[in-house]
DNA sequence: CCAGTGATTCTCT
DNA sequence: GAGAATCACTGGC
């Protein structure tokens, strides 16, 4: 398992690791699918939690990459992120959507839903249909309950970020083409 | 189909 | 005290 926790993976840019994130697969206690939506954030983004450097809340993002970053959003939601980059440097990339594969069942009854489309496709939503919540984090992403293993996606298109006000411009959001379990569809090259 | 909005809690200024 | 890396629901076309 840790050479899937590769440094010359995990060591570079965060954009560079979003993209690559796409197609890979992530479990929580075996629930979840293949990743198919990420974001970028690093800490000379305006954009980014890490911006204005460590606080109580970001400090995981500032940790050892491949741990895992969770945060209260919009005081409803839990987001999830990977930490990337050299210790210190504050970047992550936000798990934004999953093409569900593991434990549908669980995942439709925890968020009340049926449709596969709608299980995981948005970050609060996918981290409900994962049970992830302020407990996971700071954990490494190489151990239980987490199971992250490398994948391919067929092909990888780039858009403006979702949600936010500062840097917008920045295409710093990554999906798989045509899949129809992002959380929004790109813009049209 | 699309735009608008309330919910709800935490963080940092 | 404002604003937030969101979601689900509403009402209009």
């Amino acid at each position: 398992m840790t050479a899937l926790f590769d440094p010359t993976f995990w060591l570079r840019d965060p954009v560079a690791v979003a993209r690559d994130l796409i197609g890979w697969e992530l479990l929580v206690n075996g629930v979840g699918g293949r990743i198919v939506e990420t974001e970028a954030y690093h800490q000379e983004d305006p954009a980014s939690h890490s911006f204005s450097g460590p606080t109580p809340r970001n400090r995981v993002m500032f940790g050892p990459p491949a741990h895992v970053y969770v945060y209260r959003s919009y005081g409803v939601h839990w987001c999830m992120n990977l930490v990337c980059g050299p210790e210190g440097d504050g970047a992550a990339v936000l798990i934004r959507a999953l093409q569900p594969t593991h434990g549908l069942e669980i995942m439709a009854e925890r968020r009340g839903l049926a449709d596969p489309r709608g299980l995981c496709s948005g970050p609060g939503k996918l981290c409900q249909a994962l049970a992830v919540t302020r407990e996971h984090d700071g954990l490494s992403a190489a151990d239980a309950p987490f199971e992250l293993r490398p994948g391919h996606a067929t092909e990888i298109i780039s858009g403006p970020r979702i949600g936010i006000t500062k840097a917008a411009e920045k295409p710093w959001r990554f999906g798989e083409a045509g899949s129809p379990y992002v959380s929004r569809p790109f813009p049209k090259a």
